[in-house]
DNA sequence: TTTTAAATATTGTTTAAGTAATATTTTAAA
DNA sequence: TTTAAAATATTACTTAAACAATATTTAAAA
């Protein structure tokens, strides 16, 4: 983990406060850097501060037991990260960057001198928690009640709206398949099964850890409702 | 539904505000009743305002094509109903009464008012989403990689958790079976086969639609980790 | 540049848990 | 108070998806 500046305009803590705010956030965030692979903080570190996602990709997942892994969800530019610890005394989650990723640190005191200083922020703070509330229980239905393969088809369209694509129309991040069975809560082998599927059929393309979806219809046809 | 008052001390909207505003609160607020089965709001409903639970016993649920039904958490005395709208137009849940219940509503504009004079109950019901959240992603997390004998058993310590128990050690809250298997994500055919397992273990005891945990240590045996 | 560890590929076996089918009992309307 | 609709009881059948086993490739440390 490294140190740099963010310009102040992206990240949803510049953003959501007032202009005149924005000099002493420059003055008490820290900026940090974190390379592919390195852990931001794990579930059960004692909570610090809350993180402001300015570049880069990250998921943010749970573990039960040793072995399975869930994916929560994916962050990147305007996401904020570390927000659960707000209840507890420790993070119930732990953020992985997925690649090189620059973020806004604060600590819960400047959060909350913050939220004192910015009722817009605080209500925007709150918004952004509902609608987090709102995904995570539609992701709850679908876990419980949605088959395996529409729960990956779902993944694969999660991770292109949130990414993007590249000109090739490759979804922008390159993702290992572990990490796809772990955000729709199944196996490897499933996953590897319906890629197989998926490919043949031509609804999907595949270079290594690089994806595109060549026909989101048809991929949207293991998602009923 | 029907109306009536209520003493503005045991719900959340009270409790949290300074007790200058409580007189606007009497003002501006509506009580509810409710009786067991009636709908408070439904999936889909445009938003309209907040609920905050003054006695009962509530299901948020929601929905997976005609058939399926998951509860996302059963709610008495204290809680919050219908918080997830704030971050969109319509309800994303459905709320029904499981007993008489008795709620105080206020519209969104008055939530919004109270928010502004009162900072204490803002940042409260921060925390309080943010606890949701946690709750939300431990329960997802347990429906992807707990199996079901887990999640019944994790139902049964909840409603006890949530409702207490009367002089007989029975959980207050008389619920059907297909409730309980709406709530760990599975089918009454599985939760009836596993009742008759922790019966014939002595592990439970069930009277009708009350039940009796007789072994806590016996019934968290299904829950690893 | 070894060497170690992940990640991937592939297929066959097992089983947990859903589906189906039918009968009975409760509960709630009309 | 009849009647309709939920909820419950019970068992047999089926299958989706996990588990297991082994081989190969890729990536990351030492």
């Amino acid at each position: 983990m490294q140190l740099s500046t963010c310009d102040t305009k992206r990240c949803f803590l510049c953003t959501a406060s007032i202009p005149e705010w924005r000099d002493v956030i420059t003055a008490r965030k820290e900026t940090r850097i974190y390379k592919k692979g390195e852990l931001i903080f794990t579930e059960g570190d004692k909570v610090s501060g809350i993180y402001f996602v300015y570049e880069g990709a990250v998921k943010v997942h749970t573990h039960w037991g040793e072995e399975k892994e869930l994916i929560i969800r994916f962050s990147t530019t305007g996401d904020i990260l570390g927000h659960r610890g707000i209840a507890g005394e420790v993070y119930p989650v732990s953020a992985t960057a997925l690649e090189d990723t620059k973020v806004c640190f604060i600590t819960n005191e400047f959060l909350e001198a913050t939220m004192k200083t910015n009722p817009l922020f605080t209500q925007r703070l709150l918004q952004f928690y509902a609608s987090e509330l709102q995904k995570a229980e539609r992701r709850m239905r679908n876990l419980a009640h949605m088959e395996v393969k529409g729960r990956i088809a779902e993944t694969l369209l999660e991770l292109q709206q949130i990414f993007g694509i590249n000109k090739e129309k490759y979804i922008k991040l390159p993702i290992t398949r572990q990490d796809i069975s772990a955000h729709a809560g199944t196996t490897y082998e499933t996953v590897f099964k319906f890629f197989t599927e998926l490919t043949n059929a031509n609804i999907i393309t595949t270079s290594g850890k690089s994806i595109r979806i060549n026909s989101e219809k048809k991929l949207r046809a293991y998602i009923p409702v």
